[in-house]
DNA sequence: TCCGATCGTTGAGCGTGGCTCAACGCCGCT
DNA sequence: AGCGGCGTTGAGCCACGCTCAACGATCGGA
């Protein structure tokens, strides 16, 4: 019979009909895609697709297939939303956590509507060390965690983008580059970078606090911080600058710190991570009522 | 969205009212069915089964997601099924191997019924060693093997069983046991028992070769032997006793063996087995061909 | 009310298959 | 001929489905 994997996997191939874009949709890579399809083939004993480097393209059998898998797919994903449903099947604990304060404030906002509505569970709101990565995750502290993105780790299941928020550069209102009306990634060079460090993974701590500008320079070393706190402390302080969401500006504006839009950074998105086997009718409600809240 | 084995779980489950009988016919323990149904009950948010250590029932929420997945369900099966038919999707090669004479028999006359069907396919017929277990699937040298039941290797797939057959036991005809028109197990304790030695597993040894009588009392070890041609040599030396089915006497009686019913042991059960991630189309056709033949 | 039998649950630990990563080969364009 | 885009392949890793054994709950029979 299908596996879930084999399934999807066939499915959005017949509708991307392109292994790069189908490796994308469904958050693996593209060597999977062409396993995966290979071994329904050999069960089938046929080919499904006609494919060269160059394009992809339903077989017969393949697109007799598709007509036949699709609606049976639709089904299933109906009866479970039913099941959902049916079962008011809101209720129970969650657990969840954020690093930047203004992502507390979107917490706490989804979990009273979430709570108006389901009455009967419980969601309790934590701050956790900005260096601690996805750590109260997997130590069973947390159920689900607001941060910044990108998360790839193999037994999360990473929510859809729910803030994203142009780069600024912290420093402090007396150093020079305070009065600026923009920077470029290239003035990060020399400049003493705070940057957690613990346990959060290397790619993180790299797509966040860059060791080197676009052209090679070396960022300078601040110094090192647990929490977003201690950050905003050092560089008021005067001992660093660092890089964040120009939404930390509005809500959180602090003396003593100037916001520096940050010219050709991509933007800081956020949204929410959690155990993939720790999912549950009452978590993907709450992911729901985050995505609802605006700020 | 559902996996595979949540899907059978399931419905198995819900036609059941059994965790053991639904355990047994999905082939897994029955904690395994425990923990897939209590995790599709924390994604759905509500009990699917009212249970107590005494019944088992559906709640409301899950009779309707058991009457919303089972025609989903069938439409995935019936979708794969159509595909196969319609890739006429039985062709390839499949090197087929047997340990016990008769088996090969049953093989080749399977293979000749599918090469009639669908003359595109290569099949080969091949004996193995008795010792070896089911080393030729492991190392690539074999995609299906005809043997003697119990299989149980997690990485193997068991087909149904095709033959079952009660027990003899070939001693030399020379032998006082010879005259006597059966035996029990008992009578085992002592005698000189031909065993192959090498790669088979223990549970499998110890099925068909006990060491000894349910009683207790040890049986002897007779010379050890790597095919079934070479045990029935030691036999019709008079070198030892081996446990056997009672086809082989009908198909290849050998001067100088008897072969006494063994009244107290269970039939032997032989079938087909396969690597899971063998599969293909040509071999669930050879499947079905040699459960189709009779000898 | 105590036992034994039956059945579902739980937690620790194991093994494998789904997955990544990097190297490769093919194709079309310039 | 060189290059860039794309699908394939193989080696190796690790999360997760599964087993196993201990446990707890519920019944029937003395």
């Amino acid at each position: 019979m299908f596996e879930r994997y084999e399934l999807e996997a066939f499915l959005t191939l017949a509708e991307e009909l392109h292994f790069g874009r189908t490796a994308e949709r469904l958050g693996v890579s593209t060597g999977r895609i062409s396993q995966t399809v290979k071994k329904l083939e050999r069960r089938v004993g046929a080919p499904l697709f006609a494919r060269t480097s160059r394009s992809v393209q339903l077989t017969p059998v393949g697109l007799s297939l598709y007509e036949d898998l699709l609606p049976a797919y639709r089904q299933l994903r109906a009866a479970l939303e039913r099941a959902v449903e049916a079962g008011r099947g809101v209720h129970g604990r969650l657990r969840t956590g954020f690093a930047t304060p203004w992502g507390g404030e979107l917490l706490t906002a989804a979990a009273d509507t979430l709570l108006a509505r389901h009455p009967g569970c419980e969601i309790t709101v934590r701050e956790v060390p900005l260096d601690g990565g996805t750590g109260p995750l997997r130590d069973g502290t947390l159920d689900v965690q607001f941060v910044a993105f990108p998360v790839r780790e193999p037994d999360l299941t990473t929510g859809p983008v729910l803030v994203a928020e142009d780069r600024v550069l912290l420093v402090p209102v007396a150093h020079p580059l305070a009065g600026r009306a923009s920077l470029g990634l290239e003035d990060l060079a020399g400049l003493p970078l705070i940057a957690p460090e613990g346990a959060s993974p290397r790619y993180w701590r790299d797509h966040h606090f860059p060791r080197r500008t676009p052209s090679g320079a070396a960022v300078g070393r601040g110094p090192a911080a647990a929490t977003w706190q201690e950050v905003l402390s050092h560089v008021s302080a005067g001992r660093g600058v660092v890089p964040g969401a120009a939404l930390g500006a509005r809500y959180h504006p602090r003396p003593g710190i100037a916001y520096v839009p940050l010219r050709d950074a991509p933007p800081i998105e956020y949204g929410l991570v959690w155990p993939t086997a720790a999912d549950s009718a009452l978590l993907r409600a709450f992911v729901e009522a985050v995505g609802a809240s605006h700020l």
